[in-house]
DNA sequence: GTTGGTGCAAACGCTTTGCATCCAT
DNA sequence: ATGGATGCAAAGCGTTTGCACCAAC
């Protein structure tokens, strides 16, 4: 089958799931490729919709399956919008907070995390020791402020 | 049916129902009550557990409606946990933050909201106009630690 | 008496699973 | 060639809905 990637970010990629002993199937590259090329986070439908654009015999079951596979790889993350519906997008580099623009629905993604101070303050105030946080934003980014 | 709640409280709950013209049922009392008398968050199952032992005739869609109910009216907060699945607890008076132990699945609501002052820095930041965040933090409790 | 709420069961939508086939290795 | 991955369809599960009955007002 052929290759969805350039030639140096197709071997990366190949690299990448061989070291945890997977196979580099095009229906995992497409995936990939689909949430690459996208700027916000993508629900399920819309993300087998656009694989099919690329390979059009895939079925909604491998993409659930490959969503599994890339998120436990780290190479995606997934979120929940504000209807509780969930949604992907590839996984930021370092720690990152999305923006969701509750208007056109794209993500900005947020570089600074706000809560490493944090953590520790509230470690303090409360006792609780703070291991992990989930934090969203919600609002209108500049386009939609018009 | 018989009342739920002590005198007092009963009125008070009564009235709440009454001034958005809605009734006043044993089940959307029952449903309060558990949640009321709990200190974590419960699952919609736990939920539908607890006030059939007050109402043993009730369905679990009536505890879903009743719950959708409540949240609209402000008096019941809905959250993801971890695993993606739904609870519900009373809601806080103000705004707050809920921090779930993962051990013991016990909550301690964090009073101050450390987003205020952080959000007008993001705008700032970001361009974007921050209108609500969700933020929810995970650790251990006093007790899980030892 | 009226109207909204309930209980039940069926329907629904999202997600997972079983299995035969296929293909990346 | 072999074992993991896929496609399909069926099953599963949480949630919603339609409807007749009931109970709060």
């Amino acid at each position: 089958m052929g290759k969805l990637f350039s030639i140096s970010n197709y071997n990366e990629i190949k690299e990448f799931f061989h070291k945890k002993g997977l196979k580099c199937t095009p229906q995992r590259q497409a995936v990939l490729k689909v949430l690459q090329e996208s700027k916000s986070y993508l629900s399920i439908n819309k993300i087998h919709k656009n694989v099919k654009e690329l390979l059009p015999e895939t079925g909604l079951a491998t993409v659930y399956r490959s969503l599994e596979t890339l998120v436990e790889l780290n190479l995606v993350v997934k979120v929940h919008l504000e209807d509780g519906c969930h949604s992907y997008a590839i996984a930021p580099e370092g720690h990152r907070h999305p923006i969701v623009c509750t208007d056109c629905n794209s993500v900005i993604e947020y570089t600074e995390c706000p809560m490493e101070d944090l953590s520790k303050q509230i470690s303090e105030q409360t006792g609780v020791q703070i291991n992990t946080h989930f934090l969203q934003l919600f609002g209108k980014c500049k386009e939609c402020q018009a």
